[in-house]
DNA sequence: ACAATAAGTTTACAGTGTCAACATTTAATG
DNA sequence: CATTAAATGTTGACACTGTAAACTTATTGT
């Protein structure tokens, strides 16, 4: 070891940080526990008193990738208070971005299990309130409530607007759909013409 | 080795079966080259005769899973001929059911680089014939003109659609949303909503 | 028939996750 | 303060992994 203290100080932190490095360059398949120590400079068997296991470590990891994306989306919001139509649109450009930008967190956050989630009941949503679809649910609703939707519908097409964005983002991260041109502007028209 | 003959006859073709079968049985995460050989009942190293490397094989492998996919999708169809409208609903969701009932499948399919993908240029989609959107767009092609839609809007209105059926199957395959009820009633809901 | 090739096997090696035993530092307690 | 407990490191070991090289056996083409 050549450390000059024996104690790292926050390995447990700078696991987290430097696992989503090596996530980022190598993909999940080539990620190791003995390569992010190494890179902590730490023994290869340090990571065990903070982590039960590499699947722990991953999903730390993860949590910490939902929650940029999080921030990415609310940061839109707060771009263009009051105007909760664009609000909704931006979000969806900021998320497809968000997907496409970061190939590698998109990969991860859609095969971890989900971390927060959507709980539908009666006619009402149950969700985190800082999570992306809570934030997404807000400007929904101030929307749907300005237009003087019918309530009954406001939260099917809720539901539906936060599917195709999902949809989209994932045709386009994963390149499924090739198109000559900017994809933020066929994001936008497809949110438009379904809202 | 306790096989009769010393080739095995159709390795190959077993690999990629035991393959899939184990993929589905454990995940990708703990699927090993020398797992699926001994299932095959061949030594460790007799993959590389047919395959170049573990990730040729599991390549491989996604694409028999499209190719079910596909498959599922298409069945759907040809139970209702000439029905386009009914088709699109019913291929949506053929599309969440599948997805939701083979859970390791799907992440293969969102894990893997794009074997099929649309091409989008003017104002035509190319896509292969017997892939899942292949089969979709000729229903909606067909509908949208049977209800005169504008041939403007006819290609968004179909990506768009395509794009909510792949969102509503994320959402609901990883449980991101916590529903009381059939889904499948849910999905019809959506796209009729949206057709 | 026999050489070339295809399709298996065995051996070897570096890298992996994880366990157990040990070492060092820090915190808690008398 | 001194001593002990707990937290946080290290080392060594093990079974398992992917893959390369050298070898063996069967099949095929001339």
């Amino acid at each position: 070891m050549d450390r000059e203290t024996y104690h790292h100080g926050d390995l447990k932190q700078a696991l987290i940080h430097n696992g989503l490095l090596l996530l980022n360059e190598k993909g999940i398949e080539k990620f190791s526990l003995r390569k992010v120590a190494s890179m902590c400079g730490v023994s290869h068997n340090a990571p065990y008193k903070h982590f039960k296991d590499k699947d722990e470590l991953i999903n730390e990891i993860i949590i910490e990738v939902w929650k940029k994306f999080n921030l990415a989306l609310l940061e839109v919001t707060e771009l263009y208070p009051n105007k909760p139509k664009l609000q909704i649109i931006e979000m969806g450009k900021a998320y497809v971005k968000f997907m496409v930008e970061n190939p590698e967190h998109f990969k991860l956050m859609f095969l971890s299990d989900n971390v927060y989630s959507i709980r539908i009941e009666d006619d009402k949503f149950y969700s985190d309130k800082d999570s992306a679809f809570g934030v997404f649910k807000d400007s929904s609703e101030r929307y749907f409530k300005e237009i003087n939707l019918n309530k009954n519908l406001y939260m099917q097409k809720t539901l539906t607007m936060w599917s195709l964005v999902h949809g989209i983002a994932i045709l386009i991260a994963k390149k499924s759909i090739e198109y000559n041109g900017d994809y933020l502007v066929l994001v936008e028209r497809m949110i438009k013409s379904s809202i």
